[in-house]
DNA sequence: AGAAAAATATGAGATATCTCATATTATTGT
DNA sequence: ACAATAATATGAGATATCTCATATTTTTCT
């Protein structure tokens, strides 16, 4: 990881324009920040000194349970916050976030804005939207994991995932994503290709029946 | 559902104080309200017309897929807001809630609030820790429901909700909640009894081997 | 360029979970 | 108190999903 010093963080903070939500002028606090694809933003268990906002880049959220396995909670995409739970609950990082590609961030230090932060109506009302979304999201994913099974929800993945009919997303990160197992994921996508709705490329699927996988992903 | 009058009203703003959680005097805008045992406080579909704050009873949370299968997304119980999501987004109602047993709340109308409301740092904040906390118990609750066969989280399920190691939860409720059919959670209920973790009784089951109980909820 | 690590692929067998059918018992409303 | 409704119970067979083993290919690092 590192800081941008300018002009490049003056770039980001005009390209980006954070002022917005926030009471109080918040840039002269602001670092930006930019982390190498696969760097750790948040690792689990340690204590988090700053609040960032994703700008740029993808990244991941996820959980590694006692058993081992590991649950990818979400895809954050730019815009987010992260870290606004340790921020509010004053705890430690039960989450993980690492980053999918190249990721820049503004980064809200923590220690000296929560006073601030907590207290501002423009900030909080923000935060209250997002974190209702987020719950929202998250609550629709995991209650259609449970009721429906792989085939379906590969096909909306599929669906919502492609560019220009052809979808190119990491079996490893997939089979995490969806709930399920590597094995299971790859026998789903053999069931779609035999039923000839996706056809295998060299790197990835090309859909070839579009209308018959809506029908799957319901 | 009914709205309480004096003195009666004023008996349950006294026993569940809110103001703290607003800057202004919300009392005056207060209705209390008690909904009977099994009645929906909210449906899916229509938007609210009060912010409710739940302090006696309880309720759940639900979405219907359209399959037709439902899936219990959290019991409610006091102290919870519900409606806030609808609040901060102008939404339609997304998942039904419905009582559980007789139920009262505070309800705090939105049409004549909801400005003074969405400009409250306190109040947001409030709302901030609530939404905060309810997407991190939800997202627990479904990563572990993804990672864990039922036996697991079941034994866990007894041990937080069996009284003086007597469980009497409804399989009804039970089996939505953790994402499995009737049937199946039968099977696992025979099995723990087969195993002489627990025994089945006239109306529930008495825990007779708690060390393995926990060992299976790990 | 070559070694190491990550991602992809496939088979075989086990198990967790579901669907549907049907019967019995408890609870609730009138 | 009785009828209606909801909850409990159990069997049989299907299917969705997992575990483990192993091989190949691709990507990353040095």
């Amino acid at each position: 990881m590192q800081y941008l010093v300018e002009p490049l963080r003056n770039y980001y903070l005009t390209k980006y324009p954070i002022e917005t939500l926030f009471s109080f002028p918040i840039t002269p606090y602001i670092q930006v920040c930019q982390f190498e694809r696969g760097e750790f933003i948040f690792k689990e268990g340690s204590y988090p000194e700053y609040l960032y906002y994703l700008v740029e880049g993808k990244a991941k959220l996820y959980v590694t349970h006692e058993n081992g396995k590991v649950s990818l909670i979400n895809f954050l995409q730019a815009p987010t916050f992260m870290g606004e739970i340790e921020l509010l609950n004053e705890e430690r990082i039960s989450k993980a976030i690492q980053t999918v590609t190249k990721v820049t961030c503004l980064a809200i230090p923590i220690h000296t804005c929560k006073e601030k932060l907590l207290t501002d109506a423009t900030f909080l009302r923000q935060l209250c939207i997002f974190l209702s979304q987020k719950a929202t999201t998250i609550s629709a994913k995991y209650t259609e994991n449970q009721v429906y099974p792989l085939i379906n929800r590969l096909a909306a993945f599929i669906l919502v995932s492609a560019d220009h009919d052809f979808y190119k997303e990491k079996h490893t990160e997939v089979c995490e994503y969806l709930g399920v197992s590597y094995r299971h994921l790859l026998h789903v996508f053999a069931k779609l290709c035999e039923e000839g709705m996706i056809k295998k490329q060299s790197r990835g699927f090309m859909i070839v029946d579009r209308f018959r996988l809506q029908q799957l992903a319901k």
